[in-house]
DNA sequence: TGCTGAAGTAAAGTTTGCTTTACATTATGC
DNA sequence: GCATAATGTAAAGCAAACTTTACTTCAGCA
């Protein structure tokens, strides 16, 4: 599932540690989810959405498999 | 993370099996869904988001733990 | 009565999300 | 040159999502 992280995260000039401490989880889970090696859960799908003041549908590509 | 699947699928006249042949996943996926044993990952939720032509935020409720 | 459909619980097993640790690369600045 | 910040890859391990199977309960109906 394709997503808009790594450019909404850059114009809110975050690095991928700050995203990280914001959401709660580690550096690499944002490293992981930026380059599509795996979705994120949906409670954190939803921290996305907050805290990158964006909704869910404008963040992720719900583009069918 | 609670949701209003069971309100919205019944709405809709449909079984939890002809939901989770919709979804494409098993019978006990919607069910666990349902009851809050777990959430849905993130592309499951978009598909509950079509099938039930409902959007993600109207589905889950986003209160914080 | 007994059958069938819908909803529910439970447990074992596989897959996927997430953490932690370690190491590599590129850029900036002393 | 050396240090530091930001990004990236990889691997081992734990936790959560999902499957499959099996069993239970309740309602409706012949």
């Amino acid at each position: 599932m394709k997503n808009h992280i790594k450019a909404l995260r850059q114009q809110r000039e975050l690095t991928q540690q700050a995203l990280a401490k914001l959401l709660g989880v580690s550096r690499q889970t944002v490293i992981s989810i930026e380059s599509g090696r795996f979705d994120p859960s949906l409670p954190l799908a939803f921290k996305l959405a907050r805290v990158l003041d964006a909704p869910i549908e404008a963040i992720f590509d719900a583009e069918e498999g």
